[in-house]
DNA sequence: CCCGACGTGAAGCTTTCTGTTAAAAGCGAC
DNA sequence: GTCGCTTTTAACAGAAAGCTTCACGTCGGG
């Protein structure tokens, strides 16, 4: 099972992001394109599905760009997750009769790990990890 | 992200051979397809990936069919998952180098948590649970 | 007004998923 | 051996989803 690129994209735009969030400045969506490696015409439709659930917000006109609409450390990977696909683990079984209910229990609780440990993990983790790495290369 | 219905129909199919299990009779496809609510057609390729996997066993001829190659104990969820598609939650960024390492390791810290909560899951528990559903109605 | 940026929808392409079909091969019984 | 039953394997096709690009609309500021 695969994971999309569209998640990967979408977490590493927030990261892009949040790395800039102290400044307060807007980032335009080419420069956050450059930056995270991602196609600028892409990003931008992850960009209005993120605005849209009020993970971040966009300035117009000249000098726009986006932003995050919260702290780092208010958004969660399990946020960007359930952002650009529905729900995490969505099974097939909700709608099969067939599917007996021991096996949707199963499903759901596979889904409820999932979404646990990605709620567990906010994009200031993330930032300090990255942080911690850099440090570590300067020793 | 969407779990697809071949998982499903694997473990449903798991769980209908598991039933079976103690008759030590083999169940041929159109018969577990039936009791499955699987496309018989499909459920064939299904069977063969899960058979390579020494998850099942088959016998040809008349009076064949398909039984579990191991007890219902000794098979987990993760092992079923693993078969259909390859790994669970398989990151896309392993191959993108523009993937910043923090995030690769959030995305593996997803898989773990899956892997983990999926192998924990045998089907003899999803059987236990079948009978205990079972016994509430009788009650 | 005009430029530069976001906003939106649609189109095309590729890949994966789902399901079907048909032919090959093994096993047991007669 | 041959026949009927089953699994096995490969190939195929339609549907759906994912990815990407493009073109045009909209808004704000100089």
């Amino acid at each position: 099972m695969k994971l999309s690129v569209k998640s990967d994209y979408a977490a590493r735009a927030v990261i892009g992001l949040a790395k800039h969030f102290p400044t307060g400045a807007a980032l335009k969506v080419e420069e956050l394109a450059n930056e995270s490696g991602t196609p600028a015409n892409y990003l931008v439709q992850i960009l209005i599905e993120l605005k849209s659930r009020n993970i971040v917000k966009s300035v117009r006109g000249k000098e726009g760009g986006y932003l995050l609409a919260r702290p780092p450390g208010e958004i969660s990977l399990g946020d960007v997750l359930r952002c650009v696909h529905g729900r995490v683990f969505d099974p097939p079984a909700l709608h099969d009769p067939h599917c007996p209910s021991e096996l949707r229990a199963a499903w759901n609780k596979l889904q409820t790990a999932l979404d646990e440990t990605a709620d567990g993990i906010t994009f200031q983790h993330l930032l300090d990890e990255g942080a911690d790495k850099a440090k570590m290369y300067y020793i």
